[in-house]
DNA sequence: TTAACAAGCGAAAACGTTTTCGTAAATTAT
DNA sequence: ATAATTTACGAAAACGTTTTCGCTTGTTAA
């Protein structure tokens, strides 16, 4: 049982192969009758265009490419989601790519992509990615790049964000407009540019309402994730500061620091009130409920998307494409961890 | 700046593009000096094959496709995680579709990948999938296909599950072995074969251990979730039935049962025992934490891989490939919301 | 009546690789 | 010395499309 092909599909009908081709893609100089005939004899053979050829033709593999740092996390996976419903709709596949927050790894990952030729690529950089030579590298290439979420600011390309600092402003005047006086910060990695601008925002929150900003408040949180939201805690209650409000840079690292208050009989909000980030969706689950901020994944997904197509589209018809910034909206969540 | 193509390297250095393309692959009808020439003048251009093109003459993509119904589900993004990972190591990339617990999506999903001509798929069927006439359809243009964890018995492909009767099973023994003499279950949805083995296991352990089953003491669960556990546990308490134990077909379930029983007064594990699963990586963030069965799903994502990986090599060498069905072990984990 | 034009089709090149087969030169065996 | 074999290379076909350009017809305009 042979592929079938434009070739087999001419014969049958005694037309040439030029002719198959152009009646299945609708050229106005084939008869309507041929049209018919032709795509009639299609149908009933079940033809399927042998994209290879296709791609090897048109130069392009309706393919593109997406690294994140990890696939198992809350926010990416909602990116994740956002992204392949967006693609699939406009008849692009997307292959999905995870450098562990590894900077060698992202950079091999993103030879791999231009290998595979796609017609362009979305990415969140990993924590350790100081160099961006990579990602010049894809760009000499001329395909289309657009960042999210982790974004250097030294790339001119397209970048889907939030407004970190002013997010986290918001979420720290929470804790200040509900009586916290002594707020302590756990901080992300000291790299990432969405780790410095939340601590920024903290910062400025403290400084606008006349509250002394004090570095030995600010907790490293290497991974921030519910292990080093733990450590946190416990370190804080070892340093026995009085702290009446942690703002912490992930709903994990909170719930892992509430975990620590619930078994040392600390009681949240009543002693300490905790503020997350993210609207991780069982942030809502745990006791007592964790106020938030909203990060809207599956939003900044589609629009991630959306707007690598407007690029790829531009650049298929050569007219040049101006990199926009978006900023996506956030809003604080008041859950039962702050009064 | 054109391409740079064999020919270029053939043309720089006066020799046939099939002596380049020769010697590029190590042929031994090359010699080792013209070998090194062309290696050195590769590099210099920094030559990377035209995978396109490579595609159409040896007929396959080194591109694998991977369905499954949800991406924003920590166990399936586990499975995603030990699938790229492992394809990465073979030289191949994954294209993630998720079908949304939809047939009609499934279908056309499986139809995108036989038109993207990948060459192998894996699949963690939606719920609602009934009919196998689109695996069939894949399976006819022989393209491999390896199923796990959602699978159906009628298509004849290897499989990757864990034994769902045997773990159900282990878990309600669990809750028995700890006093419990009147265990709940609640269950999923009605078609999937892996909510009717639990279910079943479930079943075998009352009997095997004289306890009747009682069906009024089986709670539907249809989309498994957290919210679903909270309202089967609200109907549970409506019921006044005299329960002192439950096995919940998930953890995400098992937890929203355990809010509500927060909520209400009810201590768990003293008035209630309660026994998840899946081992979902914060279900011993929670309170009290989860006592579950251990579900491996980065274990599962690899093996599935490294399966249809071996498939795939069968095929490209035309020896016949006998399906072979994998069973991971599982194992009962005990935490705080079981005595 | 001839010139101009439109409609409908096909030949052929091109995309860049892989691989089969042929052949000339160099080497070894007789 | 010739015959047999090995070594090293290249011509050319093939993979299945897309698209340019040219060639017939038949139709309309002058």
């Amino acid at each position: 049982m042979r592929e079938v092909t434009l070739k087999q599909i001419a014969e049958n009908l005694g037309i040439s192969i030029t002719t198959v081709s152009k009646a299945l893609k609708n050229y106005s100089d084939v008869s309507n009758a041929t049209k018919e005939r032709v795509k009639e004899e299609a149908k009933r053979l079940n033809y399927k265009p042998n994209v290879f050829a296709v791609n090897l033709r048109t130069k392009e593999s309706k393919t593109v490419g997406l690294i994140i740092p990890e696939v198992v996390h809350h926010f990416f996976s909602s990116v994740v989601n956002g992204i392949i419903e967006q693609a699939e709709k406009k008849g692009y596949l997307v292959i999905i790519l995870q450098s562990n927050e590894s900077y060698k790894l992202e950079k091999k990952q993103i030879d791999l992509l231009i290998r595979k030729r796609v017609d362009g690529v979305m990415i969140s950089l990993a924590n350790k990615s100081i160099d961006i030579a990579h990602l010049k590298e894809l760009q000499s290439h001329e395909i289309p790049l657009v960042m999210f979420d982790k974004i250097s600011k030294m790339v001119n390309c397209s970048k889907i964000i939030i407004n970190d600092r002013e997010a986290a402003y918001n979420a720290t005047k929470h804790l200040i407009d509900s009586g916290c006086k002594k707020i302590a910060h756990f901080r992300g990695a000291l790299q990432p540019q969405n780790s410095i601008d939340r601590f920024l925002g903290y910062k400025k929150a403290l400084e606008d309402h006349g509250l002394t900003y004090d570095s030995s408040m600010v907790y490293l949180c290497e991974n921030v994730d519910y292990e080093d939201g733990r450590n946190a805690a416990i370190q804080l209650l070892k340093d026995k500061k009085e702290v009446d409000g942690i703002f912490a840079i992930t709903d994990m690292a909170a719930v892992g620091a509430i975990a620590v208050f619930n078994e040392n009989g600390i009681k949240v909000p009543e002693d300490i009130s905790i503020m997350g980030f993210s609207n991780w969706f069982l942030s809502q689950a745990i006791t007592p409920s964790l106020s938030t901020v909203n990060q809207p994944g599956f939003e900044m997904g589609k629009k991630t998307f959306k707007l690598l197509f407007k690029e790829m589209k531009a650049k298929k018809r050569g007219i040049h494409f101006e990199p926009k910034t978006v900023v996506l909206d956030t809003y604080v969540i008041k859950r039962n961890s702050t009064k």
